[in-house]
DNA sequence: GCCGTTTTCGGCCCGACTGTTTTCAGTCG
């Protein structure tokens, strides 16, 4: 029992609280005994063992004993009883925007409403409309919240996507009737939003593997001769492309696309790789990411595209000092051992009060606790940065006393996200103009499947940026991938550095380096573009050069 | 439900926004 299981579980009770119970803290309780749990440097069976759960800050008597008949039994009776009174799955309709814990509690015990459909149902018939605190404008805005939540149905992270294609693809490599195959499409091209995996399976015997492919995925169909169809994980839809050895290469290049840069190729020459069909072709290969557009076929000057391994070290790292999951000891470890030369630790500050931002006070506190463990992973450099808030009006949370301190400042909005365009832009030139900003973090704020970001005049910051030497952030957390690859290219016409962050909050997280890095190459980026492909000493010479100036 | 106390009950992390209200509740970040 590790202590992850028993912080989910602890909140699926909070959840289950919060849909019945009136009192909003008795639901808190749950979730703070679940945040207490996840951070406890201790071993959770052990800890429980010695007795020394009920000093835990945040666990009380009746948290506690749920906690110790988790470790003990594996399971709590009293999340079992909270589950039988609810229809499985209806946290599904958390999915629906608007739509809280409370609002989903009243129209299950109102009207038994347990599902999305059910949902609409209530909201055409105008039984929802009938009960107390929903109105007119309330059942409008859950039935566009459906109609969001179901066209996010077909739609999937790019995580997933890659998951999905990698295990597919190992699994058929067991296959004795297959040659090769490899994963097209678009999680080949790296979007960051994808509605299919498409596998190319090189084989001279194609009905051996059609009859195999049921062993992979659910509801297998045919789609055309070549083209089957199946779902993976009950939600993903995957297509296999069945190809002759001697074609493996051009059937890749047309099912990796896109359809207009395929368009674009024209003739594609049948052959056995990839770059046999460019050659053919008598153009020069193009890397998967950097086919969306026909321009990128016909570009003349191609730049080598950074890759994972030019890192060197990166920033946007939280530790429980506010929101991130794992203690400083833990993230400087974990950094130390992916063999970066450097890390710059920022959590946030203290505007960002849900997320435990750091008073000057626990800045320095934090800051202690970085020079009792750095020397531990030494040589790696740990650099001293906060993520701070850009207030409404575009100063920077934290005065300048505190930010000249630092070795560096990523600043971001998390407030006011409905201000216009021409106000957000303002909002954070401003934010630039202060000297100790270092970067600006995830561009729009946007949420991939889950909420637009602000919009903001990309022209106007990044000429800012690049006349100000303030670096824009590649945000790699898969959820937002923000800046969007498709603007990159105007930034880089400015003169502007990236750098490839992974806002991590916990040690998991530092993998989003990876996809920010598919964003870099979809944009079109060299290492040169990149600051975290510096040196370490370089690093600190830039940070060192904003402050004297 | 948890915490802390001038110890056994009152407060609990804040602000903006929206819709439903006529003074507030729910959602979101």
């Amino acid at each position: 029992m590790d202590k992850f299981t028993v912080a989910r579980m602890l909140d699926e009770i909070s959840r289950y609280i919060e849909l019945s119970d009136p009192n909003p803290f008795k639901a808190r309780a749950f979730e703070k005994a679940a945040r207490a749990v996840e951070n406890l440097e201790e071993d959770i069976v052990t800890l429980v063992e010695s007795g020394g759960l009920k000093d835990v800050s945040g666990v009380g008597k009746a948290t506690g004993q749920v906690i110790e008949e988790i470790v003990r039994t594996g399971g709590s009776p009293y999340l079992e009883e909270l589950r039988a009174q609810y229809p499985p799955g209806i946290f599904e309709l958390l999915r629906v925007p608007h739509l809280g814990l409370k609002k989903i509690g009243v129209v299950y015990s109102e009207l038994g409403v347990a599902s999305i459909d059910q949902l609409e149902e209530a909201a055409r018939s105008g039984a929802l409309n009938k009960l107390k605190g929903f109105g007119a404008k309330t059942t409008e805005q859950i039935l566009k919240g459906v109609a969001f939540a179901r066209m996010r149905e077909s739609q999937f992270l790019l995580p997933v996507g890659i998951e999905v294609g990698e295990l597919i693809r190992e699994r058929l490599a067991d296959f004795d009737e297959i040659e090769d195959a490899e994963v097209s499409g678009s999680v080949r091209r790296r979007l960051e939003v994808i509605r299919n995996v498409n596998i190319v399976v090189a084989t001279k015997k194609p009905e051996a593997v059609v009859a195999r492919l049921s062993d992979l995925v659910a509801d297998v169909e045919q789609l055309d001769d070549t083209t089957y169809r199946g779902v993976a994980r009950g939600e993903v839809p995957v297509l296999f492309h069945l190809a002759a050895p001697a074609e493996f290469g051009s059937v890749l290049l047309r099912t990796t696309g896109s359809e207009e840069f395929v368009e674009a190729f024209g003739k594609i020459a049948k052959a056995k790789s990839e770059t046999d069909v460019f050659k053919k072709a008598d153009l020069a290969y193009v890397e998967p990411e950097r086919r969306e557009n026909a321009e990128d076929l016909q570009r003349k000057t191609r730049r080598k595209l950074v890759e994972l391994a030019n890192l060197r070290g990166t920033f946007h790292v939280h530790t429980t000092f506010s929101d991130g999951r794992n203690s400083m000891q833990e993230m400087l470890s974990a950094a130390h051992q992916r063999g970066w030369e450097y890390v710059g630790i920022s959590d946030h500050s203290p505007t960002a009060y849900y997320a435990g931002g750091l008073s000057p006070e626990r800045l320095k506190e934090q800051h202690a606790e970085i020079r009792r463990h750095e020397r531990d992973v030494a040589p790696m450099r740990v650099f001293r940065g906060t993520e701070a808030d850009i207030l409404q009006d575009g100063t920077m949370d934290y005065g300048p006393k505190i930010l000249s301190k630092l070795d560096f400042v990523i600043a971001s909005v998390h407030s006011n996200f409905k201000m216009d365009k021409d106000e957000m832009t303002d909002r954070i030139l401003r934010a630039m103009d202060d000297p100790n900003v270092t970067f600006i973090g995830h561009l729009t704020g946007r949420k991939l499947l889950a909420r637009e970001g602000y919009t903001v005049e990309y022209e106007r910051i990044f000429e800012k940026a690049g006349q100000r030497g303030v670096m824009i952030e590649i945000n790699g957390n898969p959820n937002r991938l923000d800046l969007d690859w498709r603007h990159i290219h105007r930034a880089v016409d400015h003169g502007v550095t990236f750098s490839i962050n992974p806002d991590a909050h916990s040690i998991g997280e530092y993998n989003a380096v990876i996809t920010g890095t598919w964003v870099a190459r979809k944009g079109g980026l060299s290492a040169k573009h990149i600051f975290n492909t510096k040196t370490v000493d370089e690093v600190a010479e830039f940070f060192a050069s904003r402050h004297a100036s």
